[in-house]
RNA sequence: GCCGCCUUAGCUCAGUCGGUAGAGCGUCUCACUCGUAAUGAGAAGGUCGUCGGUUCGAUUCCGACAGGCGGCUCCA
């Protein structure tokens, strides 16, 4: 038989191998049971893949992301074998890997319900026992056709193939790959085909090198993730390279689940959501509502500093304005309902007045171009900055409401910068410098950015301005040095944007601020300024908004801290507790004297013991508790407790104060 | 908006195979005055989400609606 050589390449170095022709990747790594496929000459096969002259091999091992996908993606085979057994009239939708797990689409008659997950659960143990092995083989068009007749989603899929931008889209690339076809086999022990599905793979060697998954939930998902297309019940799973992985993502699950900002907000007395009052709309209790203005004092203050100028607006407006921003026409949908006012009908029908439409405002934007409009112009004012805590409302779709990250009203801290188009790169470049330096002030620290660019289907303004415009930002998003990731397709309708996204305490990344540049707008509303050479010219509009929404902001700030916020922004900064009763006017005295530097502090005189009102104090993670007994009203001091449990007795009161009071200016956590 | 699940005291949750309900925490009162995460005793508190149907009788069974949760779609 002759020889083939090839390279593999291992930790660090290349290594030249002769194998025999015919030999399989497995081969080269049997002696290592974490190597799951093989990169061959850059693309990833199975393990069973003949290796051919002069290919280059890396193993993949199964904790890598490659790895993990493939693991992932198998338990996923894995599980539509178990469903198909269970219910045989199940059909196949698609079946990928996700960041954390993977899921499969079945179209099933009745949806699932959470035993049936048990019995799918116990059914997959007994797949991945039988250790069942994953085979691949090539087939035609027409082949494929024929042995998935009874499944109509997958031939659906067929028919993809080679139009393959739209499959990775919508996740189908996993099933039909760009050139041929292949159908992975389930052979069981006796040699028999337990299963197979169109797949382009790879796959484990067997089932049995799933070593540790778990059923999450299931929902319905929207095939091909159109909602014009039926939906289908989809069941979500997660399946690690061990069990201590597998038990380490769910507690980590539950560390999110812990420091969800729904529960905090009651936990902590922050805000609720009165069924009364509706879906999405939410009201600031006076713990919530501290937090919101020390946010948003700061928020001002530096804004004042960034060169803005404060404006205001009224909640509604009659319908015409946002005839002329163009919201109503891309948006009536997600607007409230107008208000019909000043309507005069006559009893026999003649409508002497016809009355108007005040709508919610859903945008802040045309005020502010009403505002620049107000009078003329010079080129001397621009870039003209107009903030505004503005208020507004979107009559989001019932399913998407979330705690505070998903509201129905909501308040911006939103300005719109108005130019002259040799300022625009400079003017963004210092507003995205603003953004993430105020961030960082609020403890987020870990970003990139997303450039949204156009979608072809919904956009105005022309092409020439759209890539100019995405041109600029794109060199000032670089500019900032940080990761730049892009979001093709992602932009409003009227320009292209820069959104900062934040990676959280705990890895999670939230969208919090955008940078969105308007070209349209000031058109909309024919907006000019007198240049220096006396001609009217057009200013650029850029939107920012920082937080987004204050709402969604103290959701994520309240999930990245848990609730555990910096003294700054704690609503109550300090507890102060007396040991006994008599010990009640000393402490009174401090919080005096605290509350003349500023501070917020609660002395508690409930008739709980002292041990209670500490628990009562690290529950509602107070940043700072003093305490005060016999020994520290005698020595003119203080004893601290932090909310880790840290404890630092006997400090003098003067000390306390200064201590507190710079942790507090300095914005430290403690 | 779509699919599934859920809704019992302020909160967390028992319970009633159809005969109008119970605990812990919290609240209030009293006693206790205590050195770093729950002192003890007592009391109050619910037309069992809303409306309709079935039934002698519905918190329980059925339906609609509202709200919530998990996804999908959407997010100017």
């Amino acid at each position: 038989m002759p020889d083939v050589q090839v390279t593999v390449v291992g930790a660090g170095a290349a290594a030249e191998r002769t194998v025999d022709a015919g030999t399989q990747a497995w081969q080269l790594f049997a002696d290592d049971p974490g190597v799951i496929a093989a990169w061959v000459d850059g693309d990833l096969r199975d393990l069973s893949v003949e290796l051919t002259a002069d290919a280059e091999v890396e193993p993949v091992r199964i904790e890598s992301d490659a790895g993990l996908g493939i693991l992932r993606h198998s338990a996923a085979h894995v599980l539509a074998q178990a469903v198909q057994d269970l219910f045989p009239e199940a059909r196949l939708g698609i079946g990928p890997p996700t960041a954390d797990g993977f899921y499969y689409d079945f179209d099933v008659p009745e949806p699932f319900k959470p035993d049936d997950l048990t019995r799918i659960e116990s059914r997959m143990r007994k797949i991945i026992k039988d250790g069942q092995r994953f085979a691949r083989r090539s087939v035609t068009d027409d082949e494929a056709r024929a042995e998935l007749s009874r499944e109509p989603y997958k031939l659906e899929l067929i028919g993809l193939k080679g139009s393959n931008a739209q499959a990775d889209a919508d996740g189908a690339d996993v099933e039909v790959g760009a050139s041929e076809l292949s159908i992975y086999d389930n052979i069981a022990r006796d040699g028999s085909v337990a299963w197979k599905d169109l797949c382009r793979g790879p796959h484990l060697p067997t089932t049995r090198r799933i070593p540790a998954f778990k059923l999450m939930r299931t929902a319905a998902a929207y095939w091909r993730g159109s909602e014009k297309n039926p939906q289908l019940q989809r069941i979500y799973g997660t399946a690690w390279p061990s069990k201590d992985a597998l038990d380490a993502y769910l507690v980590r699950l539950e560390e999110a689940a812990r420091r969800d900002h729904r529960r905090l907000g009651a936990d902590l007395d922050l805000f609720s959501f009165p069924d009364e009052i509706g879906s999405g709309l939410a009201v600031f209790h006076p713990k919530g509502g501290m937090l919101r203005k020390v946010m948003e004092d700061y928020s001002r203050q530096q804004h004042v500093a960034g060169g803005y100028e404060f404006v205001n607006s009224p909640h509604i407006s009659k319908g015409d304005l946002f005839v002329t921003s163009g919201h109503l026409e891309w948006f009536a949908d997600a607007m409230y309902p107008p208000m019909h006012v000043d309507a005069d009908i006559a009893p026999d029908g003649e409508v002497r007045k016809p009355g108007q439409d005040y709508y919610l405002k859903p945008m802040n934007c045309p005020f502010h171009c009403l505002i620049f409009r107000s009078r003329g112009r010079s080129y001397r004012e621009l870039p003209l900055r107009l903030f505004e805590f503005g208020s507004v409302y979107r009559y989001e779709k019932s399913g998407t409401i979330h705690g505070l990250t998903r509201v129905r009203g909501m308040t911006q801290d939103d300005a719109h910068i108005f130019v002259a188009p040799d300022q625009l790169e400079t003017e963004l470049a210092s507003v995205l410098t603003f953004v993430l330096d105020l961030l960082r002030d609020y403890g987020l620290d870990d970003f990139y950015l997303e450039l949204s660019t156009k979608d072809p289907d919904k956009y105005v303004g022309s092409d020439e301005i759209w890539d100019s415009a995405t041109t600029i930002l794109e060199r000032v998003a670089k500019g900032s040095g940080l990761e730049l990731v892009a979001d093709p397709g992602g932009a409003a309708f009227y320009g292209p944007k820069i959104s900062v996204q934040t990676r959280d305490a705990i890895g999670r990344t939230w969208q919090i601020s955008t940078v969105q540049l308007d070209f349209n707008e000031p058109a909309l509303f024919e907006l000019e300024y007198t240049a220096p050479d006396g001609s009217r010219q057009r200013p650029i509009m850029i939107h920012r908004a920082l937080f987004g929404s204050i709402e969604r902001f103290i959701g994520v700030l309240t999930e990245h801290y848990a609730g555990a916020f910096p003294p700054w922004l704690a609503p109550v900064q300090v507890v102060a507790i007396p040991i006994a009763e008599r010990h009640d006017d000393y402490l009174s005295g401090l919080a005096s004297e605290l509350r003349a530097r500023g501070i917020r502090v609660e002395v508690d005189r409930s008739d709980d013991r002292m041990q209670k009102k500490i628990r009562n104090a690290q529950l509602q993670k107070v940043p700072f508790m003093v305490i005060a007994g016999d020994r520290d009203v005698e020595d003119g001091a203080v004893s601290f407790r932090y909310r880790d449990g840290r404890q630092d007795n006997g400090v003098p009161r003067a000390d306390a104060v200064a201590r507190i009071a710079e942790a507090v200016e300095q914005r430290v956590q403690v």
